[in-house]
DNA sequence: GTTATCAGCTTGTCTGAGGAGTTGATTCGG
DNA sequence: CCGAATCAACTCCTCAGACAAGCTGATAAC
């Protein structure tokens, strides 16, 4: 027999999987570290290990002198995790209606600061798309992206699209690798309108541009 | 009362603060145990416990016999707890950005079953809205929408949805203890017009429909 | 120059001991 | 009979020591 995961690993999985299948409630307690240890066969020490595991993934709290409860049937949602997984399309169709949204709202948010930090990123775009490789390139895209969703002001959709950014990331560098220079240049034209719309305060206007040039690039993909 | 955190639990937070101070690169080896351990003053299990709940948080990795990796600079985003600690009207703003898309992309993508759900919720939604506590009220109405979200048939999107819900849950019944029928019973035209937006595959109308339902929400809460 | 070996590191696991906190039954006072 | 104080048994928490298992880089052998 191999095992590639320690036991304390093993324990956790275990663990965590009794959990999901009901075998205890939530806010029960479980059987005590002796009982645990002796039913899988292994060391107090490494059934402690797999708790605190569970505890670091917020499924088990432990107190001291009371027990060990459960407080979650399942680890939280891992985001990263979760895009990793999902399909590129739902992905980005996920990224269309957040960062749709943003434009609109920063249509009537957008500070000075705001328009500051567009005509930055959109100048270090315009150069990176001249003369640099595809991941700086990349990067510059991005962070025009990410400030006009930081102009939205909204905490969450601006938490929303830096969880989105790392799997969006390698999935445009890929796009590059196929696409060499269609996307590149013309692009810089759809950003400016997107960054003019939401200056003139244009909601509609503005929403309507990012969703143009997200389905665009939802279009290749497809 | 203060709740005095655990040795190992301390210890957990300590490394996490150096780690996110940058005091090691991504991927770096982190000093051995005994010397951790002797650092921070406690003995080599303590220390292999805060370990673990860092990997149970995925910020760190421990390889036998190579040593301990630094795999992220700060714990993945709970996404539970970012929900609870933002403002509302962004947390409803970010509900509106994902359900309107939803809306517009099940316009085109909806199944019979899907249909068939629709009915089935707006029913439930109409005996609750009549004669239900207020809880079972504001489950009815989310069942709906998760079944306009889940007729999306985009995975992502309906993750999004089901993280805001605890959220949104919470907000809807607090908003129906002070204002106590004025949404209830003239709402279910709303959601009625929105199935049928659907049914009928008008993407434009769907999602217009969506967005001032829920844009009416966000206007009491402001 | 390439491969084999191995000593010295690392983490993994178990055990025993004692400390600290919680809980529920028991006892005591009214 | 009821409420409060007591306390024993249970729980998790922490430490130390021992040995196993695995990795790494230096050294030796070819």
């Amino acid at each position: 027999m191999i095992r590639r995961h320690p036991l304390a690993e093993q324990a956790a999985e275990e663990l965590l999987r009794r959990i999901g299948g009901g075998e205890w409630a939530l806010g029960q307690k479980l059987p005590g570290e002796t009982t645990l240890a002796a039913q899988l066969g292994v060391g107090r020490s490494t059934i402690r290990e797999a708790v605190r595991e569970l505890a670091g993934r917020r499924v088990l709290e432990s107190r001291q002198g009371a027990g060990v409860f459960v407080i979650a049937h399942q680890a939280v949602e891992d985001w990263d995790q979760v895009l990793r997984r999902a399909d590129i399309t739902d992905v980005l169709e996920g990224r269309l209606a957040i960062e749709t949204e943003a434009a609109r709202l920063a249509a009537s948010r957008r500070t000075q600061a705001d328009l500051k930090s567009f005509r930055h990123t959109l100048k270090d775009r315009l150069d990176a798309a001249e003369k640099s490789p595809d991941d700086w390139y990349v990067e510059a895209d991005l962070a025009f992206h990410r400030a006009l969703v930081t102009a939205a002001h909204n905490a969450v959709l601006l938490e929303l699209f830096d969880t989105f950014v790392p799997r969006i990331r390698t999935t445009m560098i890929d796009l590059l690798r196929l696409d060499t220079d269609r996307l590149h240049r013309q692009d810089q034209a759809a950003h400016v309108a997107i960054a003019d719309a939401v200056r003139d305060s244009d909601a509609e206007l503005a929403a309507a541009r990012s969703r143009e040039h997200l389905a665009a690039i939802l279009a290749v993909v497809r």
